[in-house]
DNA sequence: TGAGCGTATTTGTATAGACAACCACGATGG
DNA sequence: CCATCGTGGTTGTCTATACAAATACGCTCA
């Protein structure tokens, strides 16, 4: 077995044994000056931790065990906002664009409406800390642009009952995995090793039941924990 | 930018316009050569690619081209179904193990319950069409172990149902992404670059209520999506 | 003919050294 | 008191060399 491998097993041991989240780690040449091997083999032995998701690298700073992933319950009706401040981290919302256009073929055929149906498209980013952690394109039905130009922060769904009256009962929502593309990578701020999340959400009207957004959400896959309730 | 980081973009094109699926790159020297750096450094970029699931090492042989690059949109909706038997793919499990141990400190302080707590852990893997997708650790409470080493293949809920009586509810299930270990990847035949879904769920005694099994699962995330239903 | 061996080729691992990029923090100066 | 600069420490990248490990393939020999 490699050298680089038995020490990176040894230091998942000792991560899992003695640190927790946020610690970093002894410096590369203090821990390479301990295996007894060269800094570059035991950057090879972190890069499996960092690989693993166990670590993360800061250049200037050292590296640092992972926190947690931030828990967030689906079956709620409520929203994202609402979850997370529960909490009490610091949550931004930035709006990133807002315009209406056609459906478009792919979502109607997933909605079963009519291409041409028009939709005004809200891109966010939220942030936690001041770090972005998701971005989200909401499609929003039988709403008015020039009012959805003044949403600027905060809660969506709040502005939309303030605006409309409009309540929602979250609809079927569906979770997939995979990795991010390259803007993405940009936009969140991490680098190609991490996973995102990717979720479609949609949200029905309480009294009518009728369609009213169309939210599909690429978070941050080791920020995230989602949690489903009977 | 780094130099490892435009050789890989360009290699990444080249592959795109010249290269179809199984062939050999030039070797690591030639190609170093070609770029007038390090074999070291060619081997990074080419380490980019490989995260990428674009190529695969094989040692003595050469770096073949593993396949056509990924089309990320999500302009496919057909793909990937979270219930995998009613397309009519062949799926089969296979016991991996069967013993007879304490709960563990981790697991017992999420399910408040001692550490010593005895409990049987089956691992499982699922495969469809012959190809593995799936690890399971199912944490079994209240069944014998020479009962449960009986369990060979089929659902594991219905040999439990026909030896126990036991009926299960699902209950809390959490959902996690992550990118796979060393030794996931090699159980999953998949590359480093591809993320898992690891779920937890736990089910509970239709009758009592009482906690029946605990289950870890490592999904392949490129092969599944998950839905809930409100 | 066929099995086995040896050799060339290719990737895998480890060492060593050098410098760049970046960050935290204290010292300095206004 | 606050902004700025410098410096030391840490990670990031690149080069150079050497040998190990695995494979393919031709050659030899029975």
């Amino acid at each position: 077995m490699a050298i680089y491998l038995t020490i990176a097993t040894q230091l998942r041991d000792e991560i899992r044994s003695q640190y927790t989240h946020g610690d970093l780690l002894p410096p590369e040449h203090q821990l390479a000056k301990r295996f007894n091997v060269n800094r570059h083999t035991l950057r090879r032995a972190v890069d499996e931790l960092v690989h693993d998701g166990l670590v993360r690298r800061f250049q200037g700073v050292g590296n640092q065990v992972v926190s947690t992933p931030i828990d967030y319950a689906l079956d709620h009706p409520s929203c994202f906002s609402h979850n997370l401040s529960k909490m009490g981290l610091p949550l931004d919302t930035e709006v990133l664009g807002c315009r209406q256009e056609p459906l478009g073929e792919v979502l109607a055929e997933r909605l079963q409406l009519p291409p041409d149906t028009p939709v005004v498209v809200i891109r966010t980013c939220r942030c936690i800390d001041d770090k972005p952690s998701t971005l989200i394109r909401h499609h929003l039905f039988n709403v008015d642009l020039q009012q959805m130009r003044r949403f600027s922060s905060g809660s969506l769904h709040r502005f939309l009952e303030q605006s409309y009256g409009f309540q929602a009962n979250r609809g079927t929502t569906r979770l997939r995995t995979r990795m991010p593309t390259f803007d993405e990578c940009g936009q969140l701020a991490i680098g190609r090793g991490i996973p995102v999340m990717e979720i479609h959400s949609r949200y029905h009207l309480k009294e009518s039941g009728a369609l009213m957004e169309y939210a599909i959400s690429i978070s941050r896959g080791d920020l995230f924990e989602y949690s489903v309730e009977p």
